[in-house]
DNA sequence: GTCTATATACGGATAGAC
DNA sequence: GTCTATCCGTATATAGAC
């Protein structure tokens, strides 16, 4: 799969996210109208990612989200009780459907290599999609409450399982070698978040996300089938 | 190498940053005797690292530093006559000494493999050492100005460039694949930056640095010598 | 449902005593 | 060389008009 057919995901999910948010915040949300609630959190939500992400969360005033969003301040709180709830509402709702996304995407291989490849190009291809909320959930999630970074953490886990899954897998019917599949797991959502983390290094390399993709893949395989060679057997533990 | 044996470079270095520091903003901080101007720049570097980590270098307020460092608020503002200069005070000097002693650190070795084998460990352990240093150099270099954004991610580039060095040796040597050698130093930087970010993770799963080494040396050298047995001829390109 | 105007508090920075 | 006290701007949040 290349990242072209994957890409029409993109403008559904942010649709998705501001729908729920507005779902999961019912009764504090001041707007009646559900056209006009769900209009206004996604100029909310892109005002708010744009900012965030330029001078960080904590830097970006109410008044910079105003004058983004084109809403007034007053407008603006009827969306939301306090900065902080922002924070929170945009992080937690998106991780929910980022999950779900995830989740649906990450099936129906049946070779352990193929479906691992076909699992670290949909983690990429949705980070890259929707670039600007992963490197947001990526550095806000420290300014979150005890409770909402614990969720965090916990959804981390949760996406490295799904390669840790694979990986064992594919080690108990002999196509990967005798790897600790955690900390395979790990590394290779180290390599995938760098793709939306240093985004400035791959556009000036001129590096696309196929490309990146292909790269991550290779080093995946690699990893999980170094020295399998040498015992062509099969299992080796 | 381990940890272990590497480990006492890290006092010598906080020294050498706050130093530095002094060294070069000699003019601009009103304390005359050295010693004691030492003295409180680690008490600066100290609570600033500390605090940043912990909420965010905006969020910190100079109050909390004043609390924690145990200067008074006037007395902070001798060492640095803004919250944003103590930002770019801290970083570009801390950036400089993490620079020279790794250098300093990756030399002498001789077979490609060793060669990559050292570079990566002397990267690891010395984030290991300076820990706080470089999460907060990662989590706050998008504050600095544009100038000194600039100069951060040139230094990405270049300990970069260490591996990319090595692997293009040891590509031309005949010890590794044809692999591209900018792609796979990206890579392994990004998992070795994952052992300082997420920090909590390897922390629960109980995995020491000596381990994590041992894992990211054997996944960047299965990645640059991947396909390499069928091909023993030596160099493929 | 959205706006303007404002209350209130808090943070960065400095003046001047000791 | 260090501290206390204070100035001043600006940020969050709200009240109340339209």
């Amino acid at each position: 799969m290349t990242f072209a057919q994957f890409s029409r995901q993109a403008q559904i999910s942010r649709g998705e996210i501001c729908q729920q948010m507005l779902a999961g915040h019912r009764e504090s949300i001041k707007a009646k109208k559900e056209a006009t609630a769900v209009k206004n959190l996604e100029l909310i939500f892109d005002a708010t990612l744009s900012l965030a992400n330029e001078k960080g969360f904590q830097a970006m005033t109410v008044r910079d989200l105003s004058r983004a969003s084109g809403l007034s301040m007053g407008a603006l709180y009827d969306y939301f009780t306090s900065k902080e709830e922002l924070l929170e509402m945009v992080l937690s709702t998106g991780r929910q459907v980022i999950m779900r996304l995830l989740e649906e995407g990450t099936r129906g291989q049946e070779e352990p290599a193929a479906e691992l490849g076909a699992a670290i190009r949909t983690h990429l291809f949705l980070s890259e999609a929707m670039q600007p909320f992963f490197f947001f959930a990526y550095m806000e999630a420290r300014h979150l409450g005890q409770e909402q970074k614990e969720r965090a953490k916990q959804s981390e886990l949760a996406t490295e399982r799904v390669f840790a899954d694979i990986i064992e897998r594919g080690r108990k019917a002999g196509a990967f070698a005798a790897v600790d599949q955690h900390m395979a797991a790990a590394l290779i959502k180290a390599m995938l978040q760098d793709w939306y983390l240093k985004r400035w290094k791959y556009a000036q390399r001129r590096v696309s996300v196929d490309r990146y993709a292909d790269q991550v893949v290779r080093a995946a395989l690699a990893m999980c089938t170094a020295g399998l060679e040498a015992s062509p057997s099969g299992k080796m533990n």
